[in-house]
DNA sequence: AAGAAAATTTTACAAATGTTAAATAATGAG
DNA sequence: CTCATTATTTAACATTTGTAAAATTTTCTT
């Protein structure tokens, strides 16, 4: 997925401001298992994926909990650090060789304040990401573990074969063995 | 709380700007019990409460389920509407007296696109819901019902005393009888 | 203040989920 | 291809949470 589309899909810009934009963005690569970001750390740069996935997660005190799983066109962002520059619960995962567009947040910070254009494309990506995570909330909140597991098979086909079950059952918030059951009970 | 606290709250703005924000904003006065916002209906205007307490909750197949608490300064908003046009999640309901700032969505997008002042207000805006969002989000996934009780206690005191334990229990997303269980283990 | 209604807690039991460990299946290295 | 390693499923049992109903407490009305 390229940036222009990428930048597009957050909100319709025109070509000046989306080139002020891009010459701000540089692409990079990184093998499968490096950590793009980490919990606990103020990240400076936030990413686009252009080819790849992800997944975040938390350590706890017992253990780990995988959160969010993102692909091509998503981005991977700490917003606590992005927003508010104070360290940020995720650590970033690669589950396989991925290639980003990256941007520095002070960067961006700075356009926009200078272009309406940058400043209103960045209130849309605010506002997009808010969706989705109004939409993660609610999904938690009113449907089981068996529906969440559908949405996740549904939004993310090809991850089952590629993530350990115990990251996906620690997503949907049950043990592993709850979510073999619930994997024995669909056949 | 008054409409320049909760302007600079959101993000710190200039005199002239603001002014052309306040001028677009008016005050409005609703009964307890009164609904302030529609599930499947896109709402038309945003609201900030100058006074009083609301609670967001959906109705399901089988029950009702309150997930949000509002109280002084919060923004009562359904973002499918604002953000997408389309009909949201909540129905708001007020559980006391409560006055409110209303600003029309239609007119505030429009000054979004001629100020830059406003529009990046408009962006930490939707910034700063994104981390309370984000925070109700990591809460649900880490925490136990308990620890959550706990948070809810300390984040809203005078809520236990005015709204039915089994909004708090569908809040929590246990059961009515699961919460006394809780309230009777902490004493 | 008394009685009725509503809200909350408690009880007893059922159902669901977690824990631990063993059995089976899948993957990867040589 | 075979063996060793890792991942997943299954089984047995313990614990937690839910359900339904009764008991108690609180709130509201008169």
């Amino acid at each position: 997925m390229d940036i222009d589309e990428i930048l597009d899909s957050v909100s319709l810009i025109h070509e000046d401001p989306k080139a002020i934009l891009k010459s701000y963005t540089k692409e990079v690569n990184f093998p499968k298992g490096h950590l793009l970001l980490h919990a606990q750390k103020c990240e400076k740069s936030i990413y686009f994926i252009k080819k790849g996935i992800v997944r975040a997660y938390s350590n706890t005190a017992e253990n780990e909990v995988t959160f969010w799983f993102g692909k091509e066109g998503d981005a991977v962002i700490s917003m606590k650090s992005y927003i508010a520059n104070q360290p940020g619960y995720e650590n970033i995962e690669l589950l396989e060789n991925s290639c980003f567009y990256e941007m520095n947040n002070t960067e961006l910070q700075k356009l926009y304040n200078e272009h309406i254009e940058i400043a209103n494309w960045g209130r849309k990506f605010a506002e997009n990401e808010l969706l989705k995570t109004e939409e993660r909330l609610i999904s938690r909140q009113f449907r089981t573990a068996s529906e969440r597991y559908d949405e996740l098979l549904k939004n993310h086909p090809h991850l089952v074969q590629r993530v350990q079950l115990s990251h996906i059952a620690s997503y949907l918030g049950i043990t592993q063995v709850s979510l073999s059951r619930i994997r024995a009970a669909k056949n």
